[in-house]
DNA sequence: GTCTATAAGGTGATAGAC
DNA sequence: GTCTATCACCTTATAGAC
């Protein structure tokens, strides 16, 4: 097999490792095992454990960060379709990544220096959508809102529902998760619904 | 050293140690320097490493699940005010406890039996707060609203911003924490403003 | 590039003395 | 109840042959 391809068998397997169990939980043997290789293949491509997690956890991250800007940046359609847009756009992203919020805030609470400076490298500028929000509240088309507030808001209605499923299921659906799919997937018109509904201007 | 103290004090190290850490990164040398013992003690007191992760994941999970329903089963005020007091009163509590949202939310992660059980027994029952909204909705006090996608938006604006914050203090404020801890307790009355904006009946 | 074998150090857990 | 000493196993990582 040549180089490419072993390569991307090793990232494949270290990156559902990785994600599913944790750095601490991952196994280099899970790993080699899954990339269909041995343990000493593994450090031959990359060093270390911590060497091939931080390529996994970048990875992970620029899918976790969004190009939230680009929808912000449309001139074709107003703040409020914005929002619809980012919202419907991001759930269907974490539709098909469910584990990596969860995998991103865990391996990140501890801040190793490591990881925070990969984050710093990727983190995204959000002052334009900051300043777009203030321009909002000045024209008057939304209620007077702190921007940190109103992106908390928006990020934490995406995200929350799917780093915490498991609970959320128990609790609200006694463990059925067919019904708790169901609910996710009303999300992508509720989440911006229920956002729009808080901040429009009520005498407009 | 009596016994009731030796054991007090396993379980305050072993308390920091996992949910600092989580159930793989803990380790029990660890756990018996911080109580001020050694290994064998700790296994005299506990068994074994999962027993004594039982019992802190327990202690965890009765805090990261707040008595709502007291608060939902007060007649003396009306449904708004029922909703600021909850947030209110569980960022307070978020607030001392930071770090058992996510440890909780991981360790739920692969919904290890062992876990899940203890979820089950002490998971609150909804369906009298689920009944309210729904009654709310029925008199029109608020628009038409699923109730799980408010008990969803509740939680999920509660619980992530402190969840997340590492990286929300990155992205928001470069790394700011100050600006992030001050984000953080004005959202005790921003939350409950932020939904209540957006359930409450426009026509009323 | 890929393998087998093995090193080097840690980890949870127990035996047995006090 | 508490300790020291130790076991048995597992984990990352490397040496060296092919």
């Amino acid at each position: 097999m040549n180089k490419t391809n072993t390569e991307e068998n090793i990232i494949q397997a270290a990156e559902y490792e990785f994600i599913e169990r944790g750095f601490e939980g991952a196994r280099m043997q899970a790993i080699a095992d899954k990339a269909g290789i041995n343990k000493a293949l593994l450090h031959y491509y990359f060093r270390s454990k911590q060497k091939l997690f931080e390529v996994i956890f970048k990875n992970a991250f620029k899918l976790f960060i969004p190009r939230i800007l680009n929808v912000f940046e449309r001139e074709d359609i107003n703040f409020f379709e914005k929002i619809e847009a980012f919202v419907e756009n991001y759930l269907n992203i974490l539709a098909k990544h469910p584990h990596i919020p969860g995998f991103i805030i865990h391996e990140l609470a501890n801040n190793p220096s490591s990881i925070v400076k990969i984050v710093q490298e990727i983190a995204p500028d959000l002052s334009p959508i900051k300043q777009q929000i203030e321009a909002e509240v000045s024209k008057g088309t939304i209620r007077n809102i702190r921007s940190e507030h109103l992106i908390l808001n928006v990020l934490s209605m995406s995200i929350f529902p799917i780093v915490a499923s498991p609970i959320a299921t128990m609790i609200l659906f006694n463990g059925d998760k067919k019904q708790y799919a169901t609910l996710l997937s009303e999300r992508k018109n509720h989440v911006s619904d229920f956002i729009i509904q808080s901040i429009k201007n009520p005498n407009l």
